[in-house]
DNA sequence: TAGAAGCAGATTTTT
DNA sequence: TCTGCTTCTA
């Protein structure tokens, strides 16, 4: 017990010992969050309670492994039976995997990710745009409206085809025995709220909830986590309603804010000793916020010293901020500061471009986090479809995926024959193979037919091997198809082939480490897993703002702050979301800040004249306690292009104020012009 | 059926 | 400006 207490401060202890009733913990930003519900749930194994009846959620896996291991080295004696500690959606699907036939469905169903709900709706052949479709779809699950009250309900033709859409698609989840990310929640909120009985004794089965992140939980969520307490009220959520940045894919802040409306009695506990950051930077973020009205208001104190001053730095256009940044950032390394210590933000991964020019050309080795997920990369993805299909002939959106892939000859006339066969019998492609062969010799060339024999041949002989223990399913499926290989014959297929090998030894382990679990559990759990790079030792790091969240950083650049571009404009823009981000951003530094802005930047194949960001001025720019800065990439010699006077070669440049000035010569005559007001060619 | 050339669209993305 | 997808042709 005195472990647990030895290191908390006066709040988090308080949050630690309430153990009954609704909580709200509002911990802002490096305010010992993770401590705080790692001890809490240490605190309630040694007061008694069975491990078996807390249950904690998390939004990333990341996040569950860590507490997981953190709540763990709390606890004096080995539990037998660790609590259950995992994310949403694993909770869902292993609450699936137990009550789906509520449902009347199979638990033998296959998770699919976003790409793939995609590609299904793109094969709907629809005439709109199939991001903003799969958008809305998401918004009907989360809403818990069905297709049927949704076609109903439709005003607008394009809702009504959107609601049709809906119906259509989830028709084929349901006959391929698929269930898409919304529905891990949907599914297990629909299961419960027709089953009272069921619902009662799964809130008793987990008296205790704790809730991590729940400033980005949704609507449904929300219902959720409302069923699962309904007999106990014995919830615990931790978030910071100032760092919520998901409301534009459905969080709703609300939850949050309302909290102690919808839960009666909630005792709210603040936490808001900083641990992570200097003065400085807690006194910048402080006063960027406070400009937000939807806020439930507190203030980070710092426990750290002053620190250096937030520096800012101006540009003329993002060439000479990629320059000089790369340039402080190898001052940095040169100092003997840790790379890994270093970080380089940005609003719009747009932005990286420049900066990873300006890295690469400085010779800075960088690592860019979030980029493209290994479970989602092409390679990656194919050798999923064929152990999907290997685990289930029907799955017809697999096997689309790879019945040419390699290339062997079925083309697109005939995939499209052999779906519209399918669809016409309202049966698998798998089973026209079995049930109607004859028609489909018909139907489909010499040729194909030939090789559709041949491939469902080579997935059936590997599917009844499978049944046997020494089997290697891995060889097998690479002599059978040669996936492998077709990758390492293309030009650029050495990374390629590096992963589909790195996910063959994923696979290896996963069998030694779990000697009775099926394939089916292997590509379950793999859906649900988000890429976990280990950060390069001798890389700095540069990301988006929101893959920045939950990280730290000694020294942070964060670039771009423009009008339009941070805070970003336009459709669903939220102003008060885009200045949460930037406190995100600016509390994800330690010791020292730097922020930088551009007069120009190209985008979208134009040059964008842009202004100072505003958060720059709430932050306390125009106060006068930034330090700033104007650099230009501007030097004689330089060609450059003026609106009026056209082309000309900058003579000389020179300092006026803050801005620059540059003596430029326009085919014989020269002009003194701020070099704002030119373009380089 | 498979490569080549033309054309729209282009925020953030824990699962 | 660049990417990814549809359309065109051998």
């Amino acid at each position: 017990m005195e472990k647990i207490f030895a290191e908390l401060n006066e709040s988090q202890s308080e949050a630690v010992r309430q153990i009954d009733g609704p909580i709200l913990i509002l911990a802002g930003a490096g305010s010992g969050k993770t401590k705080t519900i790692t001890s809490r749930v240490a605190y309630l194994i040694q007061n008694g309670i069975p491990p078996s009846s807390i249950l904690t959620l998390t939004f990333t896996n990341k996040a569950a492994a860590e507490m997981r291991q953190r709540a763990m080295a709390l606890l004096d004696q080995q539990v037998t039976y660790p609590p259950l500690l995992c994310t949403f959606h694993k909770f869902g699907l292993l609450f699936l995997k137990h009550h789906m036939q509520e449902l009347n469905r199979s638990n033998n169903f296959v998770i699919i990710d976003t790409d793939d709900k995609k590609r299904i709706l793109k094969s709907f052949d629809i005439d709109l745009p199939v991001p903003m479709v799969a958008a809305e779809i998401s918004r009907f699950k989360n809403n818990l409206i069905s297709p049927e009250e949704a076609i109903s309900a439709a005003q607008m033709l394009n809702y009504k085809k959107i609601a049709q859409i809906f119906q259509k698609y989830e028709a084929y989840l349901e006959q391929n025995n698929l269930v898409d990310f919304d529905d891990l929640l949907a599914l297990p909120y629909q299961i419960l709220d027709q089953n009272p009985q069921l619902c009662e004794e799964i809130s008793r089965k987990y008296q205790y909830i704790l809730v991590d992140e729940y400033q980005d939980t949704n609507d449904l969520q929300f219902k959720l986590l409302e069923k699962l307490s309904s007999t106990h009220n014995n919830l615990c959520v931790v978030g910071d309603d100032d760092q919520s940045i998901y409301g534009w894919r459905g969080a709703n802040i609300k939850n949050i804010l309302e909290f102690d409306k919808r839960f009666a009695d909630t005792k709210v506990i603040k936490l808001t000793k900083n641990y992570r950051s200097t003065e400085a930077i807690l006194k910048a973020a402080n006063e960027l916020i406070e400009h937000n009205r939807n806020r439930l208001g507190k203030k980070l104190e710092s426990t750290r010293d002053s620190g250096k001053e937030i520096e800012f730095i101006h540009f003329d256009d993002e060439n000479s901020e990629a320059r000089e940044i790369a340039a402080r950032v190898k001052t940095l390394i040169n100092r003997g500061i840790d790379p890994k210590e270093i970080a380089i933000l940005y609003r719009i991964n747009a932005l990286s471009r420049s900066i990873e020019e300006g890295l690469n050309r400085a010779g800075v080795p960088y690592k860019m986090v979030g980029g493209l997920k290994f479970y989602e990369r092409a390679e990656v993805k194919d050798i999923i479809a064929y152990l999907r299909v290997i685990t289930n002939p029907h799955d017809d959106f697999s096997l689309k995926r790879i019945i040419n892939k390699p290339k062997r000859g079925i083309g697109k006339a005939t995939i499209d024959k052999l779906l519209d066969m399918a669809y016409q019998n309202s049966c698998s492609v798998y089973n026209i193979f079995t049930d109607h062969r004859e028609k489909l010799a018909e139907s489909v060339t010499k040729k194909a037919f030939t090789t559709i024999t041949e491939f469902f041949g080579k997935i059936t002989d590997i599917r009844e091997k499978l049944e046997s223990s020494s089997y290697d399913l891995i060889d097998n499926l690479e002599e059978a198809f040669g996936i492998r290989h077709y990758y390492e014959q293309m030009p650029d297929g050495m990374d390629r082939v590096l992963n589909i090998d790195e996910f063959y030894g994923l696979y290896r382990d996963f069998v030694i480490q779990n000697q009775d679990a099926t394939l089916e559990a292997f590509l379950n759990d793999i859906t649900l897993q988000s890429d976990q790079d280990q950060i390069d030792e001798r890389s700095i790091s540069i990301m988006s703002i929101h893959a920045s969240k939950g990280l730290e950083f000694n020294y942070l650049f964060v670039i771009g702050l423009e009008e339009g571009f941070f805070p970003l404009v336009g459709d669903g823009c939220d102003i008060e979301e885009e200045r949460r981000l930037g406190y995100v951003a600016i509390t994800r530094a330690k010791k020292e800040l730097t922020l930088s802005s551009s007069a120009t930047r190209y985008y979208k194949g134009k040059r964008a004249q842009l202004s100072k960001s505003r958060f720059l001025a709430e932050c306390g720019v125009s106060k006068g306690s930034l330090k700033i800065e104007r650099t230009t990439s501007f030097k004689k010699g330089t060609l450059v292009k003026h609106k009026i006077f056209g082309v000309g070669r900058v003579l000389e440049v020179s300092k006026v104020k803050r801005e620059y000035k540059l003596k430029i010569n326009f085919g014989g005559t020269q002009r003194d012009i701020l070099a704002s007001f030119v373009e380089r060619i």
